[in-house]
DNA sequence: CTGTTAGCGCTTTCAA
DNA sequence: TTGAAAGCGCTAACAG
């Protein structure tokens, strides 16, 4: 039924191996036997079966992108750079969501592996040891944002502690003394981070607090009940600074700020992560931390096929700076 | 050096047919030696090369999917509709970018069929002629948002004419008379028909007007510079509404609007399309057409597993029917 | 219940 | 410059 390449050579009257070499090696075969084939192809609408290919290969010239939450623009960004970068080797990538469910990263791992994909980026999560053997097994694999003990795994991250600093400095340097974190679960390496680089930050000022509102996961919805929370305190008790551990979950605490009737900067200042481009369309346009996060699925991709490329290459470690957005969200409501 | 079947087989001490029967077929095997092949294939660390078994089976288990623009929300929220509904008969979906590029969609088609996927869900463009081959072809194909001709191809649509019409009249009903239609490029269907859509509403109004303000893509940042344009006519030329064929349109004409000191909706009421999340997070809450986002995607897989299990099935079309979502960027302002 | 074996469609030596 | 033939790793008959 489907045409291979057996049906080409047939039709131009040559060999498979012809065939072949027309579409891998062209310069071994005369002009005028290729532009046969060539028609040949054309006629019979001749696609390669790529897992035939493949099976020769023994490898495929796909990469597996596996991200926590395809819906946050932070990760639909990364995910931008990798194909882009992936794109211009002729590669493609195979995304998966893993909702931070440790089943469905896994699964999405024995997919590419099965698939033999030529490596593997990984964002949060994913268990030490099956990366570990992950590598064993030829696979090699990338993390972002989030560093491992294991020296043989190369990662990018940008560096979330500092991010956190930057964040809480902002608002103690504009004023604010009671502090509050929104994020979590913590158990997530970069809400951790970010919340050490804020208890860092606290410690350094005299005379300033914080408290920690722990969400379930990062999303507008539970930013807003984090902010209901926060309009349900006693007022002497509220924060006057929240710090959100992403964007989603910023502008989930503004809603809710809001509808409680708080205003944004003036009672409490809010500030939150990874500056998704929303950030600054928001209803108070919204301060926030910079991530170069084209150019860690860029870099992440690079960092992998340099270890395809060459195996015996060391892993490397990238770290980017983030940077400080200020937007109304945080202006200083005393001059 | 990788494992194979060979390998568990020898080092269970069965025949490869058997260490197939437990993958594939387990109750054909005694307990005892699928137990020991078990053993064998977690200590050796086996996994299943994926190309061979196609190769075998003719057929990948996977569905390709080329959107428009992955950061767009709207597609975002397609592809996770797409991929819950695949994921639930244990199949991937590939996500293709097509940033409304012909040849980058060309590329990943061609992509997609030397994967031999079971079938692609394709969103906007893609050539007539191209669909219908590669249905020959035996790659059933389902188009999103985009209807065709071709009585043999299935499609799921929201009705882009209704909802252009909704959006207008809503409008026009709050008292607006100078509408602007902002969007573009035109030959993109889902623009034409929101545009014809609105056309139908003004038409049916007395003293109303319709002005075209085209852009070439649908982001925010054309949204910016079409808002600036807007801002630059003489007050007496400015519409007094604006309906953006998509949200990130919307948000960049509402950041031009404000910056430029125009009040929305006091002195412009703006309505987008789609509602994305991010439409109730907006400075002013921005009303909007919403549609069932997932649902197309989760749809659209439905269909292509309907063809796929009985490929002499008829084609199918669903559309689905736009809802109004009324926010304060077009509350009326005369009571 | 288990073993043997013939390919799936392609690439790639090796000869001619 | 082209052809013939040997697999890549797996599955699915078919025998035993």
């Amino acid at each position: 039924m489907a045409i291979g390449v057996r049906d080409v050579a047939d039709a131009a009257g040559v060999s498979v191996g012809t065939v072949s070499n027309v579409l891998n090696n062209p310069s071994l075969v005369a002009p005028a036997t290729a532009q046969r084939v060539q028609s040949a192809i054309d006629e019979l609408g001749f696609v390669r079966n790529d897992a035939a290919r493949q099976l020769r290969a023994g490898r495929s010239r796909t990469i597996g992108l596996v991200v926590l939450e395809a819906s946050n623009p932070f990760f639909a960004d990364l995910a931008r750079g990798a194909e882009e970068r992936a794109y211009t080797d002729g590669l493609i990538v195979l995304t998966a969501n893993s909702d931070d469910d440790a089943v469905r990263e896994q699964v999405s791992l024995d997919m590419f592996q099965q698939q033999r994909v030529l490596g593997v980026v990984i964002s949060p999560r994913a268990d030490p040891v099956r990366i570990q053997r992950m590598q064993e097994q030829g696979t090699h694999v990338v993390l972002v944002e989030r560093t491992t003990t294991d020296p043989t795994v190369s990662s990018v991250a940008v560096d979330n502690i500092a991010g956190g600093q930057l964040a809480v400095n902002h608002l103690v340097t504009t004023g604010r003394r009671r502090i509050a974190f929104v994020g979590g679960p913590t158990s997530i390496r970069q809400v951790s981070d970010r919340l050490i680089g804020a208890t860092r930050a606290i410690g350094s000022q005299q005379g300033t607090t914080l408290q920690v509102v722990e969400t379930t996961n990062m999303t507008v919805l539970e930013g807003r009940s984090a902010g209901e929370s926060i309009v349900a305190m006693e007022p002497s008790e509220r924060p006057d600074g929240v710090f959100a551990a992403n964007d989603l979950l910023a502008i989930g605490v503004m809603q809710a700020l809001r509808s409680g009737g708080i205003s944004i900067p003036d009672d409490i200042a809010l500030i939150g992560y990874d500056d998704i481009d929303f950030a600054m369309s928001t209803e108070v346009p919204l301060s926030s931390i910079r991530q170069p996060s084209r150019k860690l699925g860029h870099t992440a991709v690079d960092l992998l096929l340099a270890r395809v490329a060459d195996p015996d290459s060391p892993a490397q470690h990238i770290v980017f700076d983030p940077e400080l957005a200020v937007r109304e969200s945080t202006h200083s409501t005393t001059s």
